[in-house]
RNA sequence: GGCCCCGUAGUUCAAUGGAUAGAAUAGAAGUUUCCUAAACUUUAGAUACAGGUUCGAUUCCUGUCGGGGCUACCA
């Protein structure tokens, strides 16, 4: 922010001043006051020791006394040990204000004209969405959404592994007893159903192969001879033919999840600018694996497997290519790679949101691009995510212990509902208005809670626990915003909600006011910081601070009561600018905040 | 075995190398003539262990112990 740029040189001026000693911009550690002191701005004068030749606290005093004199900024100071505290002047907070309130474009930063692509999602088509999904959508759309707020344009897409092996388990169990069951047919919805059969061809394998076990053959013979399984394969190289029934079927069932999957999406309130599907890329990834053997970059063992050696970066080697030439995940993500920035030639960044567990598998990735020649390799950016644990420990879909994302999403809705109707806060709503509202409380909660935590890390998520709607979560945030929302109703009923030009007069403010005001001058520093550590987190952390303070500030100050207009307009001015940034901090979220609740 | 990540109140999360390690929950005690009590106030409670670097370490380095991940001709 510029303030701070003129603070810090305005130190530097005083130090010079006093000192003598010219010092760099980096030299001067300023950090905001900690809440038990008085002041605004803290500058650190231990580091600051060595050039002024005296004790920490001498320093601080001497630089303090400079800048009261000098300084038309500062009000007054103290000092704590080695630690200057500075308060700006009133003046100045309302000169700040005033510039929040005129500000064209709050919340977004000035255009950079970069270009970025960011996936996110990318579920495989055999299994519905899990509560890991959620945390990847969220925080993929999300830091979108940060990126764009941050002057970027932004393409966000997916890949959709829809080949491969495990279709053709889904397919071959929904032949085998499917009785030509359709979503329509059952109401099932189309991922869940593709879902169940991927389910059922698991437990016929492991019938089958328990029974060859039992005829004597080892683990291994027997996971190969199970009828099928071979089955399973049949089918993926009569769609590696394209037959045209195998294909009719894959397409027909491929539909259904997609449009189970789309409704999810709607409901999460994820969207997508483009698709990218892996059955059109794998193709481009095996000739450029080919390319690369041409050029050596490669080597073709003798069983015909390609292979990339990274021993000199550290690694080992890695596979492209089966020996019987089909291709690999890694092939696949090679030839998805190049494909977008085929069709985005100006992109400048590439921001893969996937598990942490691929840590690995991208880091070869783009070492694979690189040595392939492509000099945008520097810039594919995993944005890696730790696993979201339950109480019973890790999620696994053998024990049955996955979260579905559906039946999340559905139960966060319900105890929105729920909590409500108990506290008796819906009269005089419609039944759609009431419908609006538990969506985005049920929602809130669940996205807020996901999103405050550092997404690197590993996070716990306890069904019980989680559905909170007090403390640092969604629904406070949206409270605060609905509390300013009524106060400001109320002002437009009285015809208050003019600012006029009682700021020009305004001479005073309350603390609470201040900080409040300090933490909205903060926003586009916040935005800055989350673009460029892809941390929601930040955000979250943010808007949480802001409604809690403006909560204080309500607590201890009546809008309504007080006598002078100029400040009761400042008051009604300052709630509106702080709903506003609530509303955009959390916007970038995701998470809508309604005006009544 | 090798590589990577993580150990903070009972619990879930914070803390660009800076002050007395913050919140929230759960516990204890309070606050509704007044703009929404899904709020607010008070209280008690934590850096796994051992060294090192320095004015200062939860943060950086080394070791130990504990948890997780990756290391597939799976995706």
């Amino acid at each position: 922010m510029i303030l701070e740029r003129e603070i810090t040189s305005k130190i530097k001026d005083a130090f010079q001043m006093v000192f003598g000693t010219e010092l760099s911009e980096q030299q001067v550690t300023l950090q905001p006051t900690r809440k038990e002191f008085d002041g605004t701005h803290t500058v650190v004068c231990f580091p600051l020791a060595r050039f002024s030749k005296t004790g920490p606290e001498q320093t601080a005093e001497k630089l303090g006394e400079k800048l009261s004199e000098n300084s038309d900024l500062f009000s007054r100071y103290n000092v704590v040990k080695g630690f200057l505290n500075l308060s700006l002047n009133d003046t100045c907070w309302i000169a700040i204000f005033k510039a929040l309130n005129d500000d064209p474009s709050p919340g977004r930063l000035e255009p950079t004209g970069k270009e970025v692509m960011v996936e996110y999602s990318s579920p495989n088509t055999n299994k519905p969405l899990h509560l890991g999904h959620l945390r990847n959508n969220f925080l993929g759309w999300s830091v979108s959404e940060i990126l764009k707020a941050a002057g970027n344009k932004v393409h966000k897409v997916q890949i959709i592994n829809d080949r491969g092996i495990h279709i053709c388990k889904s397919m071959v169990a929904w032949l085998k007893f499917g009785n030509g069951e359709t979503p329509q047919s059952t109401g099932k919805k189309g991922d869940k159903l593709v879902g169940d059969y991927y389910v059922k061809f698991d437990q016929e394998y492991k019938k089958q192969i328990a029974e060859l076990e039992e005829k004597g053959l080892s683990k291994e013979q027997a996971e190969m001879e199970a009828s099928i399984i071979k089955e399973a394969k049949d089918l993926l190289l009569k769609w590696e033919n394209r037959d045209p029934d195998v294909y009719e079927l894959w397409k027909q069932m491929n539909g259904w999840v997609y449009s189970g999957f789309d409704s999810t999406y709607q409901t999460m309130g994820v969207d997508f600018d483009k698709l990218y599907y892996e059955s059109d890329t794998y193709l481009l990834g095996k000739d450029e694996v080919l390319r690369g053997v041409e050029q050596g970059v490669f080597f073709k063992k003798e069983d015909g497997s390609v292979w990339v050696d990274l021993s000199d970066q550290g690694l080992d080697q890695k596979l492209l290519l089966r020996s019987d030439g089909t291709s690999v995940y890694m092939t696949q993500d090679i030839g998805t790679a190049i494909l977008r920035f085929r069709d985005f030639p100006s992109i400048a960044r590439q921001v893969y949101t996937v598990g942490n567990e691929q840590e690995y598998h991208f880091k070869v990735l783009f070492l694979i691009l690189e040595k392939l020649g492509y000099t945008w390799a520097k810039e594919c950016y995993h944005l890696s995510y730790g696993m979201v644990d339950l109480p019973s420990g890790k999620m696994k879909s053998r024990e049955g212990t996955v979260v579905d994302a559906d039946d999340l999403m559905q139960e966060m809705l319900d105890t929105a509902e729920e909590h409500t109707k108990e506290l008796g806060k819906i009269e005089g709503f419609s039944g759609e208005q009431a419908r609006v509202l538990y969506y985005n409380l049920g929602l809130g909660a669940l996205k807020y809670f996901l999103l405050k935590v550092d997404p690197k890390k590993r996070m716990l998520f306890d069904p019980n626990e989680s559905i909170q709607f007090q403390g640092h979560t969604g629904p406070f945030i949206q409270y605060t915003h609905a509390r300013i929302s009524a106060i400001l109703r109320k002002a437009t009923q009285i015809g208050l909600d003019d600012l006029g030009d009682s700021l020009a007069k305004l001479e005073s403010l309350e603390p609470v006011e201040i900080s409040v005001i300090k933490l909205i001058s903060d926003f586009k520093e916040k935005i800055q910081e989350a673009a460029h550590h892809y941390s929601p987190d930040v955000i979250a952390q943010y808007a949480y601070e802001l409604a809690k303070e403006y909560n204080r500030f309500y607590q201890e100050i009546s809008i309504f009561n007080e006598e002078d207009t100029r400040k009761l307009k400042f008051r009604i001015t300052f709630s509106r600018l702080t709903a506003q940034t609530i509303s955009q901090a959390m916007a970038l979220l995701g998470i809508k905040v309604p005006e009544r609740m």
